[in-house]
DNA sequence: CTCTGTGCAAAACTTTTGCATAGCC
DNA sequence: GGCTATGCAAAAGTTTTGCACAGAG
C-alpha cells in the first residue's frame, strides 16, 4: 500500500478524537489542517485502515459507524442520554466466543456487543434534577 | 391503535418467514396477498410493533435491520457464508447485563450480541468441498 | 513512468416523512 | 364524522463508487 497524507491524518485523527467518532465527525476535524479533503477518501480510509486491522469499526443500532483505535477484544456501552460510549473489557466476556462455539457447535470468529444504559455521570445529574 | 389489515398481515408475515427478514422482505412476500402495500407502511409498522414490544429489531453490522418474531432474551449468530442467523440463549448471557451493571457502575438496560462466523452446515460444507 | 490514492459528484441503499385519501370505530 | 393508517413520493442519512487527475515509488 502506498503512503498518502490524507490516510496518515484520518488515522491520527481517530486517535486524537479518541470518542469513537464517525466518519463524519473525522471529516470535519480534517478540514482544519486539510481543507480539500473529501469525504470519500475519509470512507476509503477508515474502511481499509479497519479492513487491516489498524481501526475497529463499531456499528451501533442507529446512526453512522463508529471507529475506535483501540482493537484489542473489548466491547462497548452506549449511554442513551449523552451519546457518549465507553470501553469495557470484562472477565466474564473474555472466553465468550470459545464458550459459544463449544456449546452451540457454531464456529464463533468475532462478536460485537453493545449495551445500552446510563453512565454514571447522567444517573448523577438524573439524581440532581429530581431534586430540584 | 386502531386495527389494519395491513399492520396483522406484517406480523403474520414475519411470524411465518422465520429467518428473521429484513423490511424489504416483509414487503416483497406481502405483495402476492397484497399487492398494493407500500414499503412505507412495512416501515411504519415493523417499527410501530417493535417499539411495543411485539417485534424485536435486530441491527446487523452490515445491511438492512432483521426483524425477530421471537421477543424473549435471546442473541443472534450470523453466519458469514450463508448468511442464516440463528437465534442463541446461552447462560453465559442471562445475567450479563446485571454483571455490567454491578461491576462497572453503567447502568445497562438493554444490550446487542451479535456473533459472527460459521454454522454446523458450512462447516460441513467446506470439509465436502475441501475433499474433492 | 506506472500505478495507487484523491477529489468530486453521482449513485446505492436503508429508513423516515409529508400529504392527500381510505378505512376503522 | 373523527381520527388513525395507508399509499405514494420525496427526502434524509450513511456509505460506496466511477472517473479524471494528482502524487508516491
Amino acid at each position: 500500500m502506498k503512503y498518502s497524507r490524507q490516510r496518515e491524518l484520518i488515522l491520527n485523527t481517530v486517535i486524537r478524537l479518541k470518542g469513537h467518532p464517525t466518519a463524519d465527525m473525522v471529516y470535519r476535524a480534517l478540514r482544519d489542517e486539510l481543507p480539500n479533503i473529501s469525504l470519500g477518501t475519509v470512507y476509503r480510509n477508515l474502511r481499509l485502515l479497519s479492513e487491516m486491522g489498524i481501526l475497529r469499526r463499531i456499528s451501533l443500532p442507529d446512526g453512522a459507524d463508529r471507529f475506535d483505535a483501540r482493537v484489542d477484544g473489548h466491547d462497548h456501552m452506549v449511554c442513551t442520554r449523552c451519546g457518549r460510549i465507553f470501553d469495557i473489557s470484562l472477565d466474564i466476556l473474555s472466553g465468550l466466543e470459545q464458550s459459544v462455539t463449544d456449546q452451540t457447535g457454531f464456529q464463533v470468529a468475532s462478536h460485537s456487543l453493545v449495551m445500552e444504559g446510563l453512565c454514571k455521570d447522567c444517573q448523577i445529574n438524573i439524581q440532581k434534577e429530581r431534586g430540584i
